[in-house]
DNA sequence: TTATTAGAATTGGTTCGACCACTGGGTGAG
DNA sequence: CTCACCCAGTGGTCGAACCAATTCTAATAA
């Protein structure tokens, strides 16, 4: 009996591990302002008493609270909260976007402006950068018939990603991705977005094997102001 | 008698906890392609036999190891090595640079890439939904003589970055700067620099409060170029 | 009185050993 | 051969103890 909580965006919280509920009640406090920069944490054993866990499972959490740069844990001091907007991890997006119970269109939006900047220059960079081989994987996706035009979607943005020779590109373009499945999948449930997204497949991989960077950039802008379209489109219907 | 490496980019491996270089050893071994993804690593309690330290100690370096998406941890059945460029984190980019002993240029170009693509678009957010307030902290901060122009640089780009109302250029340039401490020293260290700098605040500044967002841009763009060939040159002294 | 310093109290870091909870695979009943 | 069950292995949590760094306090010396 997995308890688990599925959301908008298929972002889903299983309340499983004890030490991950303590990371999501502190973490939603510090991004709330409860808990503002420069405030002091209770000590260690102190939050076990309080949360009525052990002392280890309180650290497992400050763990990961310190990876998100959320926290700065001090030797002999104590645990300080830090202002994330000035050290925080991306990661954090994800928690900011559902902060409330309803999704942060806000934040949402951010990320798409985002991701309309920077993936057209990376389709750009992959027309430049590719290697024969790389174009040939492309090729073989495009025609590879066991996947769906999701699966493919995802899997060309991400070989296009990895042509561009830009690694902040394929990690960037995995957080958007791991940010949207349940978007996508509305996005994808549609005729006419099937039939457009195989022929922006056809020719994107083109322009990409023809070395045309601005024509590359232009696929890649109106296919996203579509697919941004659409997504605006479907959010609308919450 | 705090151990600690410093090392170009003024990234400051301190190696005091204990769990931070476990965490060092597995994630070096990731990176290097040692541990591919699918593979299993030996159990905690075996982990802990072969590092010598204690069970807990390991699990809070695994902790770390997950929240950079290196690893996936299954209760009941083990950990495994996770495709970093499939579900990387950006944090992870700190350590692909050092991953040999040497930066890695490639890197570190990348970065000077996406940095070069994203703030001047910034700036230009900025030049368009900046509020006044954020004007005034602009101006009061290119008045304010209590600081160095390295200080003043950060703290204006950090206010830039918010008056774009894109939490992820607040956070992804935060990511930036985290990166670059030491060049930023040696960018600054130059008197040129410093006067160049100087006009470019005021200059910006100006484009931002008076709403002109291409301006802005053009503006950024010329800075970032200049700075990237400081960059280059001091790097190339190494 | 003021500055210094030794030490006590606090807090994070690590260790040990035990037990719980989930998984996967093997084993025996049908 | 299939399926249910069980068990060994593995991660998750617990409790208590001790080490290590920092801070605070109060006694001491100038």
């Amino acid at each position: 009996m997995t308890e688990s909580t599925k959301t908008l965006l298929s972002v889903t919280f299983d309340r499983k591990r004890l030490h991950e509920e303590i990371v999501t009640v502190i973490q939603q406090r510090i991004l709330a302002g409860e808990l503002p920069p420069g405030e002091r944490l209770p000590a260690e054993r102190e939050l076990a008493d309080l949360m009525h866990v052990n002392r280890a499972t309180v650290r497992e959490a400050l763990r990961k609270l310190e990876s998100l740069e959320l926290v700065e844990i001090r030797h002999g001091d104590g645990v300080y909260v830090k202002d994330y907007l000035e050290s925080g991890n991306l990661e954090l997006i994800r928690s900011l976007i559902y902060l409330r119970d309803v999704p942060n269109i806000d934040v949402f939006d951010n990320i798409l402006e985002l991701r309309r900047l920077m993936v057209p220059e990376m389709a750009a960079g992959a027309a430049v950068k590719r290697t024969g081989s790389q174009v040939a994987a492309l090729e073989a996706l495009i025609a590879d018939t066991s996947l769906s035009m999701r699966e493919k979607d995802i899997a060309l943005h991400h070989l296009i990603a990895r042509a561009s020779h830009n690694i902040l590109y394929v990690i960037t373009l995995n957080f958007f991705y791991r940010l949207s499945g349940e978007v996508l999948d509305l996005y994808f449930n549609n005729r006419d977005t099937v039939e457009k997204t195989a022929r922006f497949h056809n020719d994107i991989c083109s322009a990409i094997k023809d070395k045309k960077p601005v024509k590359a950039k232009k696929i890649m802008i109106d296919i996203l102001v579509y697919a941004e379209a659409r997504i605006r489109e479907a959010l609308s219907r919450f």
